[in-house]
Parts: C-alpha cells; sequence; structure tokens
RNA sequence: GCCGGAGUGGCGGAAUGGCAGACGCAGCGGAUUCAAAAUCCGCCGGGGUAACACCCGUGGGGGUUCGAGUCCCCCCUCCGGCACCA
C-alpha cells in the first residue's frame, strides 16, 4: 500500500498555515538567518527549474529552522516586464490582469509543493505600493546625483522596442530576452551612474568568500579594471588636441599612428577645416563604420578598416609627427575614444599597419635579446621586457619604464594616471508601458525636473490598450501625460518611460523585512536585524545582471543611510543552482522535454518530487530528469513509510527515553545505535557544511535500510528503534516535510515536526566496538580484517604483524617499513 | 585569445591523500502470486579462474608519496563567461 499523499499534503499545509508556524519577526533575543530564492517571474505557471530552485531554499530553511535560527524565508513576484505586454495582446487582457492572475495561480503551486514561507511578506514589484519606492530611491540617486540624463547612442531591440542596458546585450550583440541583433541609436536616456562605484563593486569582491569562485571572476570581467595613463597631444596646424588613454605608457616613443572612433568628434572637425571632397570622404566612411551592428563589428574579427584623415598629431615624448587614422576597431565608449598606435606591441595595432603600411618601431626589447627589426617583425611584442629606442628611458625594465615615464608625463602636465572600467553606467529608461513611471518632469521653463516626494507614487493607468504593434501607450495618454510643473505650475509634462525592470529587483529582499512599511521603503530597524541575506540561491545568468545590480543598489542604500553603515554587501552566501536537464537539453517548450511540476505532485506527490530533486544531484551541477528516478524517491518514501506502519504500535508504545550506550547489553543494539548517530553526523555536516543534499539522502536511505532488518524483541530494542525512526523522520522533514509530519503525529508524538529541534549526535554511541583495518602490502590491498577499536598506532602494528595469515604474506620478504593508520589500514613496505 | 569549471560503471552520482564506484536508476537471477503489479532476497567495472588467487581500471603522459580519482607539471576534450577594452 502507498501512502495517500493526496490526503496528507494538503492537511498538513493547512495545519502550518492555521498554527502560523512559519511566520517570523525581528527578534534581537535569536539568532537570525535570512535565506532567499530569485524571486520568479509571474510568467502564468512554475516550471521545474523553479521547483528545483525553491527546494533547494526550503530544504535549507527548514533545517536551519529546526537548528534554532530565527529564519526569514520570503516570496514574492519580480511582476514588471515586458512579457505581461505581449500577452496584453495576445489575449486582450490588461498587463494588470494577467500578472496578478498569474501570480495567484503560482501563489496556489508554491503552497501546494509545501514551501515554508511566511507568506505574509510576499511582495508584488507591480503593486503600486512597491514600486511608489522604486520611484522614491530613483528620487534619492537623483539627489545624490547618481542620476543622470544623457544623449548618447544607446542599445535598441527593434523587436522589444526599447533600448537595453549594456549588461542585457548578450551573446555577441544580441537582445537578452528575445535575441534580436541590438542596434545603436542616438537618445536621450536615463542613466545611473553605477561606475562611481566601480572600484568598490571590485574591492569587494574579495569578502565575497560565500560566492561560487566563477560568479566572482565574472563580475571581475566584467568590472575589466585598467590602471594607464590619460594624455594629451597637439594636433599638427590646428588648435586641437587629442587626448587618448593607454595602460603602455612605456611603449610611447614607439607610436607611429594614431587612431579614432568613426563616432569620436574629431572626425567632423576633421571634415570642417579639410572640405571639399576629403571632407565627404571622411563623413562617409565613419558613418558606415558606425551603422555597423554589435554583431557585424564584432564578426570583423583580426580584419580591420581605417581611413587616414591627413591630419598629424604629434608625439609628446619626441615630438615626432604621426598620421591621425579613423579605424573601426577604435570603440567610442572606452577610454577617450581615441589611442595611440604601437604596432610593434599591440596585436590589433600591428594588424592594423601591415594592411596600410605604418612602420612598425620596436621599443620593448627580450631582457637578454636584441633590438628586433620593425620591418621582420610578424606579430606583436606584447611581453614586457627592456625599453629601447626610448631616450633617456633606455634600459629600463618594462614596469620601471611605466613609472618613470607616467612621472615625466604628470610633470610635464601632459597626462594623468588614471584607472579605467570596462563597467558603464546603467542605462534604465524603458520606452514599455509595464514598468515603473520614471518620476520626472520636462517644464519649457524649468527644464528637467523631479516629481515632488509628496506627490509620489505617479500611478501606471491600468486602463490600457496596448498598441497591437507594441509601443508605450502611455505616449498617447494625455491624463498621464500632462501635468504641471512643480517648479513654476505651468503646464509640463511627464516621462513616459518607465524603469528597466532590474531596478525593482535590486532591493525587494530589503523589502520583505517589513514588506508592511508605508512610510519607507523598508524599516530600518528589521533591515538591520535581518540583512544582509545569509544565503541567496538563483541561476547563474544574473551574475553579471542582477547580481551587479542589487550590490550597487545595497551600497548606495547604505551610504544614503537606509541600511547600516556596516551592510556593504546584500548577499553573504550565494549557491548558483544548475538547470534541469532532459534528454541531453535544457527543458523548453520549442524541444518539447518539458516535464509539468504539477503532473509530478498530481502523480506522485510534493515530497516525491522534492525528494527526487535533491537527491538527483548536487545543488550546483546540472540536473538530469528521470522519470524512472521519480519512481525511486517515491519507493524510498513508501519504504519509510510502511517502517513505521507496519510496526506502529511497538514503535508508539516504546519508552521515548533514549537508552544511554552504557546501558545497552546487546551488540545488534549498540550498532543500531551507532548507525542512527553516525547517520545524522554525516546528515547535519552534509546539509549544513557540505551543501550536499544528495549524499545526506543517501545517507538516510542507508539507515531506513538497517532499521527495516533491526527486529529489536526486547524493550531496549524498541526504544532503541524509535529513537531511530524519529531520527530517520527529523532528518527527512526538510526532503519530505509533509510525511514526516504525519508519522510523526502517528507514532503518538503532538509537538510540530517542522519546527521541533534537529536532534542532537550522542557522541557516546559513534564508537563502534570493532573497526575493520584494510592491509596493504608495498601499497597494495590485500586483504582486511578487524580489531577492536582505538588501538593506537604501535599497537595496531604490533597486533597486524602477530597475525598468522600477515606472516604467511610477507614470509620471506625483509620488512622495510610498516605504515600504520589507526582506524585505517596498515601497510607493509617489504624487499625481495 | 584571456579567465573560470568539469572529465569516475550502461546512467545519475559517492569517496578529510588511505578498501574506487556509497546511494539510487537500469539490467540479470530468485521468492511470493493462478497471473500480473507491488513487495522481498541475491548478483551487477573489465580481464582471469571450476571457485579462489591474481592482473587492469577514475580523459592522456610524467612527477611527489609507503600509498594519488584526490597534490604538482605538461597535454587532450567538453561546458560556461568575457572578448578589437587600448
Amino acid at each position: 500500500m502507498a501512502y495517500d499523499f493526496a490526503a496528507i499534503e494538503p492537511k498538513w499545509q493547512k495545519i502550518w498555515a492555521e498554527q502560523k508556524v512559519f511566520e517570523v519577526e525581528a527578534d534581537d533575543s535569536k539568532e537570525k538567518f535570512y535565506c532567499l530564492e530569485m524571486f520568479p517571474y509571474p510568467s502564468g505557471a512554475l516550471h521545474m527549474g523553479h521547483l528545483r530552485n525553491y527546494s533547494i531554499g526550503d530544504l535549507l530553511a527548514r533545517f536551519l529552522r529546526k537548528q534554532g535560527y530565527n529564519v526569514l524565508y520570503p516570496m514574492g513576484f519580480d511582476a514588471f516586464g515586458m512579457p505581461a505586454e505581449n500577452a496584453a495582446i495576445k489575449m486582450k487582457l490588461s498587463p494588470a490582469k494577467w500578472t496578478f492572475s498569474n501570480i495567484e495561480h503560482m501563489t496556489e503551486q508554491l503552497k501546494r509543493a509545501g514551501y515554508s514561507y511566511d507568506w505574509r511578506r510576499r511582495v508584488e514589484t507591480c503593486n503600486v505600493n512597491y514600486y511608489k519606492w522604486n520611484q522614491w530611491l530613483f528620487l534619492q540617486f537623483y539627489k545624490k546625483g547618481l542620476v543622470y540624463r544623457k544623449h548618447a547612442p544607446v542599445n535598441w531591440c527593434e523587436d522589444c522596442q526599447t533600448v537595453l542596458a549594456n549588461e542585457q546585450v548578450v551573446d555577441e550583440g544580441v537582445c537578452w530576452r528575445c535575441g534580436t541583433p541590438v542596434v545603436k541609436r542616438d537618445l536621450d536616456q536615463w542613466f545611473i551612474r553605477i561606475t562611481d562605484y566601480a572600484e568598490e563593486l571590485l574591492v569587494c569582491l574579495d569578502d565575497l568568500t560565500g560566492w561560487p569562485e566563477r560568479v566572482v571572476t565574472m563580475q571581475r570581467n566584467w568590472i575589466g579594471r585598467s590602471e594607464g595613463v590619460h594624455f594629451k597631444m597637439d594636433i599638427a596646424d590646428t588648435d586641437l588636441t587629442i587626448e587618448a588613454f593607454t595602460t603602455r605608457i612605456d611603449t610611447t616613443f614607439g607610436m607611429t599612428f594614431v587612431a579614432i572612433a568613426a563616432e569620436h568628434p574629431f572626425v567632423e572637425a576633421f571634415a570642417e577645416i579639410a572640405g571639399g571632397a576629403k571632407a565627404d570622404e571622411l563623413r562617409a566612411f565613419a558613418k558606415r563604420i558606425a551603422s555597423r551592428s554589435a554583431i557585424e563589428r564584432t564578426a570583423v574579427g583580426g580584419d580591420k578598416e581605417g581611413m587616414n584623415t591627413g591630419f598629424f598629431a604629434i608625439n609628446p615624448v619626441n615630438g615626432k609627427k604621426v598620421p591621425i587614422w579613423i579605424a573601426d576597431y577604435i570603440l567610442t565608449d572606452y577610454g577617450t575614444g581615441a589611442i595611440m598606435g604601437v604596432p610593434a606591441h599591440d596585436q590589433r595595432d600591428f594588424d592594423f599597419v601591415r594592411k596600410y603600411d605604418i612602420p612598425v618601431i620596436p621599443v620593448v626589447r627580450p631582457a637578454d635579446g636584441p633590438i628586433p627589426n620593425g620591418d621582420e617583425m610578424t606579430e606583436a611584442t606584447p611581453a614586457d621586457g627592456v625599453a629601447c629606442n626610448s631616450g633617456e628611458f633606455d634600459g629600463l625594465p618594462t614596469q620601471e619604464a611605466i613609472e618613470k615615464i607616467s612621472n615625466w608625463f604628470e610633470k610635464q602636465g601632459l597626462g594623468e594616471r588614471e584607472v579605467q572600467y570596462r563597467l558603464r553606467d546603467w542605462l534604465i529608461s524603458r520606452q514599455r508601458y509595464w514598468g515603473t513611471p520614471i518620476p520626472m518632469i520636462y517644464c519649457e521653463d524649468c527644464g528637467v525636473v523631479p516629481v515632488p516626494e509628496d506627490q509620489l507614487p505617479v500611478e501606471l493607468p491600468l486602463d490600457v490598450e496596448i498598441p497591437p504593434t507594441g509601443g508605450n501607450p502611455l505616449v498617447n495618454r494625455a491624463d498621464f501625460v500632462n501635468t504641471t510643473c512643480p517648479v513654476c505650475g505651468k503646464p509640463a509634462k511627464r516621462e513616459t518611460d518607465t524603469m528597466d525592470t532590474f531596478f525593482c529587483s535590486s532591493w525587494y529582499f530589503d523589502r520583505y523585512t517589513s514588506p508592511w512599511t508605508t512610510d519607507t521603503p523598508f524599516d530600518a530597524h528589521d533591515a538591520k536585524y535581518w540583512m544582509p541575506v545569509d544565503q541567496y540561491i538563483g541561476g547563474i545568468e544574473h551574475a553579471c545582471l542582477h547580481l551587479i545590480y542589487a550590490r550597487f543598489f545595497t551600497k548606495v542604500c547604505s551610504d544614503l543611510g537606509l541600511l547600516p553603515k556596516d551592510v556593504r554587501e546584500p548577499f553573504k552566501n550565494l549557491l548558483t543552482q544548475g538547470m534541469v536537464i532532459k534528454d541531453g537539453a535544457k527543458m523548453s517548450k520549442s524541444i518539447g522535454n518539458v516535464v509539468d511540476p504539477d503532473e509530478i505532485m498530481s502523480k506522485y506527490g510534493a515530497d516525491t518530487a522534492r525528494l527526487f530533486i535533491l537527491f538527483a544531484s548536487p545543488p550546483d551541477k546540472d540536473l538530469d530528469w528521470s522519470d524512472r528516478g521519480v519512481e525511486g524517491a517515491n519507493r524510498f518514501l513508501n519504504r519509510v513509510w510502511r517502517l513505521v506502519e507496519t510496526d506502529l504500535e511497538n514503535i508508539k508504545n516504546a519508552p521515548r527515553e533514549r537508552v544511554a550506550v552504557k546501558e545497552i547489553a546487546e551488540a545488534s543494539d549498540k550498532e543500531i545505535k551507532r548507525i542512527i548517530h553516525s547517520t545524522l553526523e554525516r546528515v547535519t555536516r552534509d546539509i549544513r557544511y557540505e551543501r550536499q543534499f544528495n549524499t545526506a539522502v543517501a545517507r538516510l536511505m542507508e539507515l531506513t535500510n538497517a532499521l527495516l532488518s533491526y527486529k529489536p524483541e526486547t524493550a531496549v530494542g524498541n526504544s532503541i528503534k524509535r529513537e531511530g525512526v524519529e531520527t530517520l523522520l527529523s532528518c527527512l522533514s526538510p526532503y519530505a516535510p509533509h510525511m514526516t509530519e504525519e508519522l510523526w503525529q502517528m507514532i503518538g508524538n503532538t509537538d510540530c515536526l517542522s519546527v521541533a529541534p534537529w536532534f542532537a549526535v550522542d557522541e557516546d554511541a559513534l564508537a563502534a566496538e570493532e573497526e575493520t583495518i584494510v592491509l596493504q602490502i608495498n601499497g597494495k590491498v590485500r586483504e582486511q580484517f578487524t580489531v577492536q577499536s582505538g588501538l593506537s598506532k604501535v599497537e595496531l602494528e604490533k597486533e597486524v604483524l602477530s597475525r598468522s595469515e600477515t606472516k604467511a604474506r610477507i614470509e620471506g620478504k625483509e620488512i622495510v617499513k610498516v605504515i600504520a593508520v589507526p582506524g585505517r589500514l596498515v601497510n607493509i613496505v617489504v624487499k625481495g
């Protein structure tokens, strides 16, 4: 008989809810633990990836609660975003209705899975009582100078009809959401000055010891710090000076050209000075290069293209004139958009000059080698060496040369040391409807004016019709757009762009600490108690998106005094769970390999689904979905059920007091007691420290097998069996909370197992009477035998050598050495 | 190209430098059953043997060690990230 999960699971979900078992408050007398999963987008229904993410989180939350922590474990919805607009067009529903109905459905699914959230704290970012605080935070950022509006070339997705942040352009230049190639457009947009925090975002990575190394590395690469010199050069026969940034100021004597990006303002300046046909030629070339998409640009690879402007820069170190080129490999938004070309020591510059016949002058030679001949070089030599062809700096090793020449530039007032980052400011405007309205007003007289805080929220109208072609309906809503200027009172227009949804998700974890707060985004006392998040769990795809933005927000909130000064990082420990794979591919509708969580829960119950997910693979690795594996998990739970049910009267009536080890006479009783406590020890360690939830399940399966074959006949034996069953149920409770709760009650307990304290290991029980020792001869395993436990190294060695079996094995050979490891093995090294 | 991560049975996966393959899945044999499902018992890396013994085996090659899946060096393959970042 299989157990009746369909009756048991709803029963306990109801009891937990009625008894408010998982509701928590800040309490300074208790040690807190904040366990958090990346909240879902309410797309309609949970998928297996969600189930995995939350099963991991719930396991930890339940385990730590039983360990005595005050555990904050909340859930919410990242509810703004494009899919709601697309669904609205397709299904003729308002984005709000679609979103809220999805939220309710997914909440029901989460409850059905038995996750132990404090549901009073549910947050929906599209709720005005949440996004009002997005607007408020935006205004605080604005006041602090962290928000600015700029006309700039930005990433544009034709399909989504909106701009994108740099972080949202992925895979060599396509939109992160729809995969459409991104193009550049010149637009006025709102930016957040995340680069002000670039250095701290980088430095603090070293403190994130609880993060996976690869996420830290990805962020380090993304921020991309480099040190160099920013310097000026005169342009011959003009009043202009051009600025360049280099990390290799030691190679300045090797500059044989200067290259500027197609978007560089000097393209136009040169065209104007040159005039005539040359002007047309320059403009046409720059236009052609600049119009290339990100994909085309990166696809260019080693093949480079340029045009000589006819102008010359003067090299400040030696006064030489070098030609200025427009080149397609120069990026407009890194450094100054212009470089000094040193083909001898930079491969890109080298590739370029070989095409256009520009000279190569080596200025670094190998420490023990001659100066190479520039004309004969086949590739650039970027490695450190010794300066040459560099006037007074000749003979200096590269690092020293950088130091000295940097000093020289600073002394001459021609340049300064500078740190450059790859990280760009965060473009947060979106030309979309379903998002937080940016609280700004445009007044003809006063210019850009922020909405006063007491006029918040700027409410998003809900009764809209999304144009079938996409686009933002707010633009045509006179009642939304038309307003009055808060400064002069004259008619003015509202900003119709909304915020990037990543703005919403950058502080939702702060909101969870006090979601009912109405006068601040979150309560300072609650945030102080609960923050930072102790364990965060989610997918790696957010490594350079959400996880950077949230770190940035935390630093700003800390600087604004909203969070305590010492909370500089939001997430102490990060677990990036692997994907759910089936038939060799990620589950996806287009491949048709999707397994629906609802179906699995209907067929086997939530406990089985959760157990399988946690057992099939360690949390950070990909999980191979196996229908047979699910059956195996279900089989195991039924075995546990039978273990209790078939011997229920004995277990129920057995004394609850634990029998001390020294009072146990029977060897088999002692042995089962040892197994119980070594299992408890291993399971505790696996969950707590190793985060190896799969091996903990394996241990519990072993314990179950041992208990099934344990047939006690005495009161002492029954008591030990009860201890074993209770230990098993307690350890299994975070994996299969409903069934274990039912069995816990069946054997006569009246408390709630979900929050009953985790059992303590009885150290006395761990000691075995005998232990198995492996005998090796010259490092090869030969046999195993048992000895009385606790023998010292010397005793063990003596014991082994006195055995007749051992003597037979080493007969006629000379013992060179004996290595004895108590509790493990003896290795006899022999000769002959 | 640079930076990470990973390569272990038919499969998912275990192994503080100390019995490689725990646990599960699949498979094979048996019990139970009129039969099946469910359940229970046994076998289950390769070679070798009647059975033992023994030999080989953690991507490949070296090294350290009494002893290496684990540590060090070189190489191969796969996955992920970044990539004309000056």
